[in-house]
DNA sequence: TGCAACTGTAACCAAGCGGGTTACAGTAAT
DNA sequence: ATTACTGTAACCCGCTTGGTTACAGTTGCA
């Protein structure tokens, strides 16, 4: 199955506050949800994952809400850490109850667990090398062409 | 969400091929099913997969089920490839509509795109380094310590 | 102080997937 | 033919997702 759109969205969410100007006024769920294209709930939602990673801070009511770390300190890695219901290490899942009388059953998890955990690292690693920054960066340049 | 252990039990499917003597009668989906602990139903579908790939020949009837190749020449990312309903490239899942309208939500999934193209692949790469047989040779190992 | 605007959450829904189960038709060896 | 197995459809339940409504809590500001 795949991983949830959680994660894209995330960045997405956190693209917009490392791109917002305190000029253009208060981003708040609505206008974000108007970019993402969904319900401000779903980015509530999303936000108070990403809070709770100390990744933003929201202050309520007409508080508006804030990085908490410069984005170039904000790995991708970090967003999926946060929004991931994934516990980590967990990625693949290996069927529980395994005949314990069967030598192949009896081993399987073991035999298996090494390379899973190899294989779910590299992608995180890969996820740790990009940082926020790079991710605004990269839009801005995209953008900067669309409009030229 | 997690990656379905159809993977993993099919990988110990295939160990149990792998390892499995001529000599010991005909290894049929209900004694795979009791060394899994699962429904022969349920190991019959993931076989059917498997078939599709060619990495097993299943004779209906009394005809048993083989390895198409050598355990050396299966590897984890064949049998991921095989057991994942998730299309080549697309193991993470983005928001379908963000709004052209906004900048960012305009170039989100082209500046994602690369970043979770590389992470896959990193994972893939590490199921593509190592075989069946290797994983056969290690539940070998563990039973051999396990026995003695 | 009271209003307006926003966040935080609970509650509910529909859709989709995963794994389990039953049932039964198809097929091959003997 | 009988027997033993595979192939598959059909159905179930439980879980996760994303969307939605509703409403209480909080804060800035007039």
């Amino acid at each position: 199955m795949q991983i949830s759109s959680r994660f894209s969205v995330a960045v997405h969410v956190l693209a917009l506050l490392a791109t917002h100007r305190p000029t253009d006024g208060l981003l708040t769920s609505e206008r974000m949800a108007g970019s993402v294209n969904t319900n401000p709930v779903v980015i509530r939602r999303i936000l108070g994952q990403l809070k709770k990673a100390g990744l933003v801070e929201v202050r309520p009511a007409s508080g508006g809400t804030f990085l908490s770390r410069q984005p170039a300190a904000i790995s991708l890695l970090d967003v999926y850490r946060a929004t991931e219901v994934v516990e980590a290490g967990q990625l693949f899942s290996i069927h529980e109850q395994p005949n314990p009388a069967c030598p192949v059953g009896r081993n399987i998890q073991a035999a298996l667990n090494k390379t899973l955990q190899r294989a779910q690292t590299a992608l995180e690693q890969q996820l740790a090398a990009v940082s926020l920054q790079q991710v605004a960066l990269d839009i801005a340049a995209k953008a900067a062409v669309g409009v030229g």
